[in-house]
DNA sequence: CATTCATTCAAACGTTCGTTTGAAATAAGA
DNA sequence: TCTTATTTCAAACGAACGTTTGAATGAATG
């Protein structure tokens, strides 16, 4: 009666849940399948095997995630009407987009968010393919608009910053856990006001290191 | 004749090296003992275990890298004479120490460097339990310095900015891999030459966060 | 030289892994 | 309704995993 099937979506919920809690290499097709309550051999059969999965899990966000990046940037440019961006419209765009999806349950929420924090420095490399892959577009849409937004400073300086504050964002939402290495803050906030916080401090921080005076050996 | 144990070392240098390529959990002991040609059975004796193997080889470098921050401190608050510390002193102290043992061979160099940037992210908790208590002490030093430096800010906000800038660091030594997905450079520069100028520019980037403006919410 | 101790070694342990199989169940099409 | 795909299922596959064992080896000690 579904239009999509059932068992794909019970096995990729679970999957992206599991990956995100353990990572990749940790977790087994087993414990998959046994969260997502169906067979074992379900895996298989859906998506060929547990690579297929992880890329499938990955992909189902991620599109969604870089089609919403570079409608931002188009809209952005459409009303800049050929004028540069400002540096915080463009980072916005890119950084703000994922951190609002955090806040979006059907686009995965916080779980994805995480996810995709930790797939980041995921050690196999058929997931960074898989990463170099589905962003290579925005990525290089967003360079140019960079490139744009600051014409004094050097373009590979440029990309070295963007490098860095995909770090502070990737590390900053991949996990409490790590935070808690730092802090021993305990909040009792409210999950979306939280995400609004941390919103609102990370586009402080990068734009702070992407303004930044040069250093002097650039 | 050797007063260190020769097996132990093999057996550490080579675990370095693949649990930075591959993760801690894609690396097999028999990986290990196959590149450090040693007997498999040396990693249980010696290390008792997969984990222990592990924690050693972070230990080995995290009590000299941490010893060298705690220095670093003391040096700068000495010549302070009570006086609060600069912000970019801070900085320098905890990261530049960092990336300064990358052009250390004896200290591991690039190897370490990278594995510890992976390990920021490992999912292993007893990986994640050890930083936290390798990293307590300098962590809470430095903590306090920084609230001493920027009495303006609210200590939240600089626990905060902490992490974000964990994260740039841990991501951009990570990988030059990861790299690989923002550009396309390739440098042909003596490594060298190249880790200054990453540490320049990431302490230009790290300072400009740090010294942001702060978030409207905050 | 005899003895003790630490270390190395080949072999094997039981477990878990990702994947495959072929039959049973269910849905769809003629 | 009969037939044909599609999907689910229990069971098993071989391979690789971390770890253990007990004998062989070597160095140090008396």
């Amino acid at each position: 009666m579904e239009i999509e099937n059932d068992t794909r979506r019970l096995i990729l919920d679970a999957a992206e849940r599991l990956f995100m809690e353990q990572g990749y290499e940790a977790t087994s097709t087993r414990m998959v399948t046994a969260a997502a309550k169906v067979n074992l051999a379900a895996v298989n059969y859906h998506f060929g095997s547990k690579e297929g999965l992880m890329q499938a899990v990955l992909r189902r966000r991620l599109q969604y995630l870089n089609e919403e990046r570079l409608r931002a940037l188009d809209q952005a440019e459409a009303k800049a009407a050929g004028q540069p961006l400002k540096p915080s419209q463009i980072v916005d765009g890119f950084f703000g987009t994922l951190l609002r999806m955090a806040q979006d349950e059907n686009a995965g929420g916080r779980t994805f968010l995480r996810l995709i924090g930790r797939s980041m420095s995921e050690p196999a490399s058929f997931i960074r393919t898989l990463l170099a892959s589905e962003y290579a577009d925005v990525m290089e849409r967003y360079k140019v608009a960079l490139f744009r937004a600051l014409p004094n400073v050097p373009q590979a300086e440029i990309v070295w910053r963007f490098h860095f504050m995909l770090g502070a964002t990737s590390y900053a939402i991949a996990g409490t856990d790590a935070l808690e290495l730092v802090t021993d803050l305990h909040s009792n906030e409210d999950p979306d006001i939280q995400a609004a916080k941390l919103l609102d401090r990370l586009m402080s921080f990068l734009l702070g290191g992407l303004r930044a005076p040069l250093p002097v050996s650039a």
